[in-house]
DNA sequence: AAAGGTCTGTGACTTAGTCACATAACAACG
DNA sequence: CGTTGTTATGTGACTAAGTCACAGACCTTT
């Protein structure tokens, strides 16, 4: 547990009198993978830094449609919770670990601190605030002004494995997407007529990722 | 211009000593309609305090089709500057005032050493920030999730003046929900059918507010 | 009164989402 | 090994939304 602060580029910089405050009030958590991290209604209680894992955040309609907004993985730090944190806010967005994941929690007090006295700890909690607000932003484009088709082809290349294949089955995409599961089932049966995948229950791999790709970004 | 800070309740609520770093730094800038805040491409300079006025952030398509994101108004911050200055990023959203606006700036330095030394005035900053990613997120749920009808009615009453008139375009409203004309102006049609608008060129009339509400909640 | 711009209307068509099912694949059990 | 239950996928008919190519309508300016 000693040296996780390494993993953290911009902290490790940080000179030794910054990193003792996250370091001397850091505690490591392990959760589990499908474990609710935030939940609306739910308010956080300290700062997370991911050490290893992922974490989905996904905001879910009042029929039960879902759509994943954005992934913190490792070396990110979970900013719902800061804000949540900070601001004494509530969201209706939900953030559940895709896989087992350790993590670093620090205190309000300690993060309070932290932000106070180290500049380079500012800089990190503010670029990584932005960045998901980009991410969000994106979501918004795609989902506003993207056709479906591209959508997919994207997620499938973005979540498949380097050989290719991914797990996952129709619904887990249209969640992925915001979208229904015939829809996807429907864009998916397109795909496989021309060549591009091949499906099995629960199961989909890429046999052409260079036309996924040129769909994606085309 | 001296007492600008008592627009901002969470500011006037601090030390004179906290309130200081911000007034000494604080230039008044005024804006005319229409002017472009902050742009892709574009870093910002300054953080800035609207006192008056209003700046409409929004997201272009590459085919030209827009969405509005937010808006943010007198009393608040323009968070997307403050991201763009403290993390050196780029946005893809645009923010334009739509109408005059007066605004306090204060430089990067000292909206840091103000960060720094006043925890009212960091909560403040993240308490803003939560507040756009919570707007944000907000647009994706009804882009995803929500029927159009719903959505036009929802922005009818939003935008209406008290006397339940609003001066706009059926393009400017397809720019506001991020859809074409022409299914607003379908939209619309039935919404007069109904007998719950009066249109006429450039301008709406919302004859019946309460069915409107109906459907803008329902 | 003519000209030119802006705003709105329309029909035919494509894409996406909804609903109510049917079918298929797998797993677990006696 | 079949039976049963669960999860995953397929299908057709329908509604909602977006696209495209126009045609008018309305307003301003000269």
């Amino acid at each position: 547990m000693v040296g996780w602060i390494e993993q953290f580029p911009e902290l490790a910089a940080l000179p030794e009198e910054h990193r003792r405050i996250l370091v001397d009030h850091a505690a490591t958590i392990n959760l589990p993978a499908g474990t609710t991290v935030f939940a609306p209604g739910r308010l956080a209680e300290s700062f997370l830094l991911l050490l290893k894992g992922r974490i989905r955040v996904q905001q879910t309609s009042a029929s039960g449609r879902e759509i994943v907004l954005y992934r913190v993985g490792g070396g990110e730090t979970c900013i719902m919770t800061t804000a949540c944190l900070l601001a004494d806010e509530l969201y209706s967005a939900e953030g559940i670990t895709e896989t087992d994941v350790t993590a670093i929690s620090i205190s309000k007090e300690a993060f309070d601190d932290a932000i106070a006295r180290s500049p380079g700890f500012r800089r990190l909690v503010f670029s990584q605030y932005s960045h998901r607000i980009s991410d969000v932003m994106h979501v918004v484009e795609e989902v506003a002004f993207e056709r479906l088709d591209k959508r997919l082809a994207a997620r499938l290349l973005e979540l498949a494995d380097p050989a290719g294949a991914l797990t996952i089955t129709h619904q887990e995409l249209a969640s992925e997407l915001g979208t229904a599961r015939e829809v996807v089932g429907r864009q998916l049966k397109e795909l496989e007529r021309r060549g591009w995948v091949t499906l099995s229950r629960g199961s989909i791999v890429l046999t052409d990722r260079d036309k996924l790709d040129c769909l994606a970004s085309g």
